[in-house]
DNA sequence: CATAGGATCGCCT
DNA sequence: GGCGATCCTATGT
């Protein structure tokens, strides 16, 4: 039997101080949603770490506190999702205790529970990368929507994470620079994207 | 109130 | 791999 069946992760492990740390960590997790009695799921693949008032990239710089921002500076283990170019709603766990307003963006997961589920909602026919490879498809793919904005990710909540299979390890981690956010002067040049290696399920994003 | 720009996607070549 | 769609958010007057 496999020991690390299904434990909900709990917010001992966001509200740690290295968001960088959390975001390698989270690679292998698995995203779990559920409306409706409907589960959706995917081991996550790919994510990015914002790392509050001192990082250009994150929405929190310099401690600007907006009605979208707001959020981020609860304690960590809640959602915050927001809207993107207008269509696309982009999944972010918000870590660190209140007041320090930390984030990891996942951008991608490797399908598993829920797949027609999920075909449907992305309007596909079969699996293939593009039905969850990228932010806006993942939440798609996982019905996460604006109105998940702030809730804690428990299964009472309809949306957590789960650790289902064992860590990956640093050897099986590729890192790179964060995406789309060449506004952030150097701190674009942060390695703080990080992907499973040779993962098929991984985002194109360059 | 007006305006600029964005943590993207999908279609086209 | 290049480009336009699309509309919300933030900011300034």
């Amino acid at each position: 039997m496999n020991k690390y069946r299904n434990q909900v992760v709990t917010n001992d492990f966001f509200r740690r101080d290295d968001v960088v740390q959390i975001a390698r960590e989270l690679l292998g997790k698995v995203l779990c949603t559920r409306f409706d009695g409907v589960l959706t799921s995917g081991r996550i693949v790919e994510t990015e770490a914002y790392n509050g008032v001192f990082d250009q990239a994150c929405h929190a710089y310099g401690g600007r506190r907006t009605n979208r921002t707001d959020v981020m500076y609860q304690p960590g283990g809640v959602a915050y999702v927001y809207l993107c170019y207008g269509i696309h709603h982009l999944f972010n766990v918000i870590t660190n205790i209140e007041d320090i307003p930390d984030a990891v963006l996942i951008r991608a997961v490797e399908p598993l529970d829920g797949m027609d589920a999920m075909l449907q909602r992305r309007e596909m026919q079969r699996p293939e990368r593009r039905l969850t490879a990228g932010p806006g498809v993942m939440s798609r793919a996982l019905s996460i929507t604006t109105n998940l904005n702030g809730r804690p990710l428990t299964p009472e909540s309809g949306i957590w994470i789960e650790q289902r299979f064992p860590p990956v390890v640093e050897k099986e981690i590729e890192t790179g620079t964060r995406v789309g956010i060449g506004y952030a002067g150097e701190d674009a040049q942060l390695p703080w994207r990080f992907c499973i290696k040779g993962n098929k399920w991984v985002s194109p994003a360059k």
